[in-house]
DNA sequence: CTTGAAAATAGGAATAATTCCTATTTTCGG
DNA sequence: CCGAAAATAGGAATTATTCCTATTTTCAAG
Protein backbone atom coordinates (compact mmCIF):
# COMPACT_ATOMS: atom_id res chain seq x y z
CA UNK A 1 0.00 0.00 0.00
CA UNK A 2 2.82 2.23 -0.81
CA UNK A 3 2.51 3.16 -4.29
CA UNK A 4 0.17 4.15 -6.53
CA UNK A 5 -1.63 1.58 -9.05
CA UNK A 6 -4.49 2.34 -10.71
CA UNK A 7 -5.36 -1.43 -10.86
CA UNK A 8 -5.56 -0.92 -6.78
CA UNK A 9 -7.80 2.09 -7.21
CA UNK A 10 -9.91 -0.21 -9.83
CA UNK A 11 -10.39 -2.83 -7.26
CA UNK A 12 -11.57 -0.41 -4.24
CA UNK A 13 -13.80 1.30 -7.02
CA UNK A 14 -15.41 -2.26 -7.62
CA UNK A 15 -16.07 -3.26 -4.03
CA UNK A 16 -17.07 0.42 -3.04
CA UNK A 17 -19.78 0.11 -5.87
CA UNK A 18 -21.11 -3.25 -4.96
CA UNK A 19 -23.80 -3.68 -2.62
CA UNK A 20 -23.79 -7.21 -2.90
CA UNK A 21 -20.83 -8.62 -0.77
CA UNK A 22 -18.90 -9.74 -4.26
CA UNK A 23 -16.67 -12.71 -4.41
CA UNK A 24 -13.05 -12.43 -5.10
CA UNK A 25 -13.91 -13.70 -8.25
CA UNK A 26 -16.75 -11.75 -9.07
CA UNK A 27 -14.74 -8.45 -8.70
CA UNK A 28 -12.01 -9.90 -11.08
CA UNK A 29 -14.52 -10.07 -13.36
CA UNK A 30 -15.87 -6.70 -13.43
CA UNK A 31 -12.42 -5.24 -12.92
CA UNK A 32 -11.23 -7.65 -15.96
CA UNK A 33 -13.85 -5.80 -18.14
CA UNK A 34 -12.32 -2.60 -17.88
CA UNK A 35 -8.76 -3.60 -17.24
CA UNK A 36 -8.47 -6.98 -19.21
CA UNK A 37 -4.85 -7.74 -18.24
CA UNK A 38 -5.67 -7.56 -14.42
CA UNK A 39 -4.74 -11.00 -12.76
CA UNK A 40 -6.49 -13.01 -10.29
CA UNK A 41 -3.29 -12.20 -7.80
CA UNK A 42 -3.34 -9.06 -8.12
CA UNK A 43 -7.29 -8.96 -6.90
CA UNK A 44 -6.08 -11.21 -4.26
CA UNK A 45 -3.21 -9.48 -2.94
CA UNK A 46 -4.63 -5.99 -2.73
CA UNK A 47 -7.94 -7.64 -1.04
CA UNK A 48 -5.55 -8.56 1.62
CA UNK A 49 -4.11 -5.54 1.73
CA UNK A 50 -7.45 -3.49 1.81
CA UNK A 51 -8.72 -5.74 4.68
CA UNK A 52 -6.03 -5.44 6.54
CA UNK A 53 -6.18 -1.40 6.30
CA UNK A 54 -9.92 -1.74 7.55
CA UNK A 55 -11.47 -0.58 4.29
CA UNK A 56 -12.86 -3.25 3.44
CA UNK A 57 -14.67 -6.15 5.39
CA UNK A 58 -13.97 -10.05 4.38
CA UNK A 59 -16.66 -12.33 5.44
CA UNK A 60 -15.57 -16.00 5.26
CA UNK A 61 -18.40 -18.36 5.39
CA UNK A 62 -19.53 -22.15 5.86
CA UNK A 63 -20.57 -22.35 2.29
CA UNK A 64 -18.58 -21.01 -0.91
CA UNK A 65 -15.85 -18.32 -1.29
CA UNK A 66 -15.44 -15.59 1.32
CA UNK A 67 -16.82 -11.85 0.29
CA UNK A 68 -15.57 -8.24 0.49
CA UNK A 69 -17.89 -5.35 1.62
CA UNK A 70 -17.03 -1.95 1.61
CA UNK A 71 -16.58 -0.46 5.12
CA UNK A 72 -19.89 2.27 5.19
CA UNK A 73 -21.71 3.74 8.46
CA UNK A 74 -22.68 1.63 10.89
CA UNK A 75 -24.13 -2.13 9.50
CA UNK A 76 -23.70 -5.46 10.75
CA UNK A 77 -24.30 -9.16 8.82
CA UNK A 78 -26.12 -12.08 9.24
CA UNK A 79 -25.16 -14.67 7.46
CA UNK A 80 -27.34 -17.88 6.44
CA UNK A 81 -25.44 -21.38 7.27
CA UNK A 82 -27.41 -23.06 4.59
CA UNK A 83 -27.50 -20.86 1.14
CA UNK A 84 -24.33 -18.37 2.40
CA UNK A 85 -26.15 -15.20 1.71
CA UNK A 86 -25.55 -12.43 3.41
CA UNK A 87 -27.95 -10.05 5.19
CA UNK A 88 -27.20 -6.36 6.26
CA UNK A 89 -28.89 -4.71 9.01
CA UNK A 90 -28.54 -2.05 11.64
CA UNK A 91 -28.93 -2.31 14.96
CA UNK A 92 -26.84 -0.01 18.05
CA UNK A 93 -25.58 -2.24 20.66
CA UNK A 94 -24.07 -1.64 24.34
CA UNK A 95 -20.69 -2.91 23.27
CA UNK A 96 -18.72 -1.25 26.24
CA UNK A 97 -19.56 -4.13 28.95
CA UNK A 98 -19.39 -7.47 26.27
CA UNK A 99 -16.06 -6.18 24.88
CA UNK A 100 -14.47 -5.36 28.62
CA UNK A 101 -15.97 -8.87 29.23
CA UNK A 102 -14.22 -10.79 26.35
CA UNK A 103 -11.11 -8.60 26.48
CA UNK A 104 -10.50 -10.04 29.95
CA UNK A 105 -11.67 -13.56 29.17
CA UNK A 106 -9.62 -14.25 25.98
CA UNK A 107 -7.62 -10.96 25.16
CA UNK A 108 -9.26 -10.45 22.23
CA UNK A 109 -10.23 -6.97 21.34
CA UNK A 110 -13.38 -6.96 19.13
CA UNK A 111 -14.64 -3.48 17.28
CA UNK A 112 -17.90 -2.82 16.94
CA UNK A 113 -18.51 -4.39 12.97
CA UNK A 114 -16.34 -7.44 14.25
CA UNK A 115 -19.42 -9.58 15.23
CA UNK A 116 -21.17 -11.82 12.85
CA UNK A 117 -24.79 -13.34 13.09
CA UNK A 118 -25.13 -16.98 11.99
CA UNK A 119 -28.39 -18.46 11.44
CA UNK A 120 -30.77 -20.02 8.81
CA UNK A 121 -32.39 -17.92 6.41
CA UNK A 122 -36.77 -17.75 5.54
CA UNK A 123 -35.95 -19.61 2.22
CA UNK A 124 -33.63 -22.46 3.66
CA UNK A 125 -36.29 -23.15 6.30
CA UNK A 126 -37.92 -25.40 3.23
CA UNK B 1 -28.24 -40.04 10.59
CA UNK B 2 -30.77 -43.06 10.17
CA UNK B 3 -28.28 -46.45 10.92
CA UNK B 4 -25.62 -47.09 13.04
CA UNK B 5 -22.06 -46.90 12.27
CA UNK B 6 -19.48 -47.24 14.98
CA UNK B 7 -17.05 -44.86 12.96
CA UNK B 8 -19.99 -42.17 13.17
CA UNK B 9 -20.04 -42.96 17.21
CA UNK B 10 -15.91 -42.56 17.16
CA UNK B 11 -15.82 -39.04 15.20
CA UNK B 12 -18.78 -38.07 17.67
CA UNK B 13 -16.64 -39.05 21.26
CA UNK B 14 -13.36 -37.55 19.41
CA UNK B 15 -15.36 -34.14 18.92
CA UNK B 16 -16.51 -34.06 22.29
CA UNK B 17 -13.18 -35.00 24.27
CA UNK B 18 -11.67 -32.58 22.06
CA UNK B 19 -11.53 -29.35 24.07
CA UNK B 20 -9.41 -27.31 21.58
CA UNK B 21 -11.47 -27.05 18.96
CA UNK B 22 -10.41 -29.44 16.07
CA UNK B 23 -9.85 -29.51 12.17
CA UNK B 24 -11.41 -31.95 9.86
CA UNK B 25 -7.67 -33.43 9.35
CA UNK B 26 -7.05 -33.67 12.76
CA UNK B 27 -10.51 -35.51 13.62
CA UNK B 28 -9.31 -37.91 11.31
CA UNK B 29 -6.13 -38.52 12.32
CA UNK B 30 -7.69 -39.48 15.83
CA UNK B 31 -10.44 -41.67 14.48
CA UNK B 32 -7.59 -43.24 11.85
CA UNK B 33 -5.82 -44.39 15.06
CA UNK B 34 -8.11 -46.01 16.62
CA UNK B 35 -9.39 -47.56 12.81
CA UNK B 36 -6.78 -47.33 10.57
CA UNK B 37 -9.48 -47.86 7.44
CA UNK B 38 -11.60 -44.61 8.32
CA UNK B 39 -11.58 -42.27 5.07
CA UNK B 40 -11.93 -38.77 4.81
CA UNK B 41 -14.56 -38.07 3.12
CA UNK B 42 -16.43 -40.69 6.09
CA UNK B 43 -15.09 -37.81 8.50
CA UNK B 44 -15.97 -35.11 6.28
CA UNK B 45 -19.54 -36.35 5.49
CA UNK B 46 -20.36 -36.91 9.03
CA UNK B 47 -19.09 -33.92 10.57
CA UNK B 48 -21.58 -32.15 8.21
CA UNK B 49 -24.64 -34.36 9.70
CA UNK B 50 -23.66 -33.36 13.08
CA UNK B 51 -23.02 -29.90 12.15
CA UNK B 52 -26.87 -29.97 10.32
CA UNK B 53 -28.47 -31.56 13.60
CA UNK B 54 -26.72 -29.10 16.04
CA UNK B 55 -24.44 -31.55 17.71
CA UNK B 56 -21.64 -30.22 17.19
CA UNK B 57 -20.93 -26.61 15.63
CA UNK B 58 -18.52 -25.65 12.62
CA UNK B 59 -16.90 -22.43 12.99
CA UNK B 60 -15.16 -21.27 9.79
CA UNK B 61 -11.83 -18.65 9.71
CA UNK B 62 -10.28 -16.02 7.95
CA UNK B 63 -7.35 -18.37 8.11
CA UNK B 64 -7.03 -22.15 7.62
CA UNK B 65 -9.25 -24.81 7.46
CA UNK B 66 -12.35 -24.82 9.35
CA UNK B 67 -13.06 -25.79 13.06
CA UNK B 68 -15.51 -28.33 15.01
CA UNK B 69 -16.52 -27.89 18.37
CA UNK B 70 -19.21 -29.92 20.35
CA UNK B 71 -22.27 -28.15 21.96
CA UNK B 72 -21.76 -27.97 25.82
CA UNK B 73 -23.38 -25.35 28.08
CA UNK B 74 -23.63 -21.86 27.04
CA UNK B 75 -19.93 -20.70 25.92
CA UNK B 76 -19.32 -18.49 23.04
CA UNK B 77 -16.80 -18.03 20.08
CA UNK B 78 -14.01 -15.32 20.05
CA UNK B 79 -12.03 -15.37 16.61
CA UNK B 80 -8.97 -13.80 15.82
CA UNK B 81 -8.96 -12.84 12.59
CA UNK B 82 -5.25 -12.43 12.21
CA UNK B 83 -4.09 -16.44 13.31
CA UNK B 84 -7.23 -17.62 13.18
CA UNK B 85 -6.64 -18.96 17.23
CA UNK B 86 -10.23 -19.31 18.67
CA UNK B 87 -10.97 -18.55 22.36
CA UNK B 88 -13.81 -19.79 24.33
CA UNK B 89 -15.77 -17.27 26.75
CA UNK B 90 -18.78 -17.26 28.57
CA UNK B 91 -21.25 -14.03 28.57
CA UNK B 92 -25.32 -14.55 28.65
CA UNK B 93 -27.31 -11.55 26.61
CA UNK B 94 -30.01 -10.47 26.32
CA UNK B 95 -30.87 -11.67 23.09
CA UNK B 96 -34.54 -10.97 22.41
CA UNK B 97 -34.68 -7.54 21.19
CA UNK B 98 -31.42 -8.08 19.60
CA UNK B 99 -33.04 -11.41 17.56
CA UNK B 100 -36.20 -9.88 16.76
CA UNK B 101 -35.17 -6.67 14.85
CA UNK B 102 -32.63 -9.43 12.48
CA UNK B 103 -35.19 -11.67 12.51
CA UNK B 104 -37.60 -8.58 10.77
CA UNK B 105 -35.06 -7.17 9.01
CA UNK B 106 -33.47 -10.44 7.41
CA UNK B 107 -35.48 -13.23 8.08
CA UNK B 108 -32.59 -14.60 9.45
CA UNK B 109 -33.48 -16.56 12.86
CA UNK B 110 -30.23 -16.66 14.54
CA UNK B 111 -29.78 -19.19 17.71
CA UNK B 112 -27.70 -17.97 21.06
CA UNK B 113 -24.28 -19.51 19.70
CA UNK B 114 -25.09 -18.31 16.22
CA UNK B 115 -23.09 -15.27 17.29
CA UNK B 116 -19.18 -15.17 16.25
CA UNK B 117 -17.03 -12.56 17.51
CA UNK B 118 -14.14 -11.36 15.79
CA UNK B 119 -10.87 -9.40 16.60
CA UNK B 120 -7.17 -9.73 17.12
CA UNK B 121 -5.49 -11.20 19.79
CA UNK B 122 -3.41 -10.08 22.22
CA UNK B 123 0.19 -12.36 20.86
CA UNK B 124 -0.86 -10.67 17.16
CA UNK B 125 -0.70 -7.41 18.65
CA UNK B 126 3.08 -7.24 17.65
C1' DC C 1 14.86 14.87 -16.38
C1' DT C 2 17.49 10.38 -15.02
C1' DT C 3 18.07 6.53 -12.13
C1' DG C 4 17.77 2.89 -8.99
C1' DA C 5 15.53 0.58 -5.35
C1' DA C 6 11.15 -0.72 -3.65
C1' DA C 7 6.61 -1.84 -4.82
C1' DA C 8 3.44 -3.81 -7.74
C1' DT C 9 2.08 -6.64 -11.44
C1' DA C 10 0.84 -10.74 -14.86
C1' DG C 11 0.56 -15.29 -15.57
C1' DG C 12 0.38 -19.52 -14.24
C1' DA C 13 1.97 -23.42 -11.20
C1' DA C 14 1.22 -25.29 -6.69
C1' DT C 15 -1.28 -26.14 -2.57
C1' DA C 16 -4.95 -26.97 0.65
C1' DA C 17 -9.36 -28.10 1.90
C1' DT C 18 -13.28 -30.06 0.68
C1' DT C 19 -16.62 -32.35 -2.34
C1' DC C 20 -17.82 -35.81 -5.46
C1' DC C 21 -17.95 -40.45 -7.56
C1' DT C 22 -18.37 -45.48 -7.73
C1' DA C 23 -18.29 -49.88 -6.19
C1' DT C 24 -18.75 -52.35 -1.93
C1' DT C 25 -20.35 -53.21 2.72
C1' DT C 26 -23.40 -52.64 6.64
C1' DT C 27 -27.67 -51.87 9.02
C1' DC C 28 -32.17 -52.97 10.37
C1' DG C 29 -37.29 -53.42 9.79
C1' DG C 30 -40.51 -56.71 8.08
C1' DC D 1 -33.14 -64.25 6.61
C1' DC D 2 -33.68 -60.63 2.89
C1' DG D 3 -33.74 -56.50 0.50
C1' DA D 4 -33.78 -51.66 0.29
C1' DA D 5 -31.70 -47.79 2.27
C1' DA D 6 -27.82 -46.01 4.50
C1' DA D 7 -23.14 -45.80 5.10
C1' DT D 8 -18.54 -46.63 3.83
C1' DA D 9 -13.50 -46.66 1.59
C1' DG D 10 -10.59 -44.91 -1.59
C1' DG D 11 -9.26 -41.81 -4.53
C1' DA D 12 -10.24 -38.50 -8.37
C1' DA D 13 -11.88 -33.91 -9.11
C1' DT D 14 -12.93 -29.36 -7.94
C1' DT D 15 -12.52 -24.89 -5.76
C1' DA D 16 -10.53 -21.23 -3.73
C1' DT D 17 -6.51 -19.28 -2.63
C1' DT D 18 -1.52 -18.72 -2.19
C1' DC D 19 2.94 -18.82 -4.06
C1' DC D 20 6.63 -18.11 -7.49
C1' DT D 21 9.36 -15.68 -10.99
C1' DA D 22 10.33 -12.57 -14.34
C1' DT D 23 8.87 -8.09 -15.78
C1' DT D 24 7.01 -3.50 -15.23
C1' DT D 25 5.81 0.62 -12.66
C1' DT D 26 6.23 4.11 -9.16
C1' DC D 27 8.48 7.72 -6.85
C1' DA D 28 11.95 10.13 -4.26
C1' DA D 29 16.63 11.84 -4.47
C1' DG D 30 20.38 13.51 -7.09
Amino acid sequence: MKNYSRQREEIIKVVKDSYNHPTAEEIYMIVKAKDPAVSRSTVYRNLGLLVESNLIKQISMKVGPDRYDYMRKNHNHAVCTKCGKIFDFEYSFEYDELQKSIKEQTGIEISNDGIVFEGICDSCKN
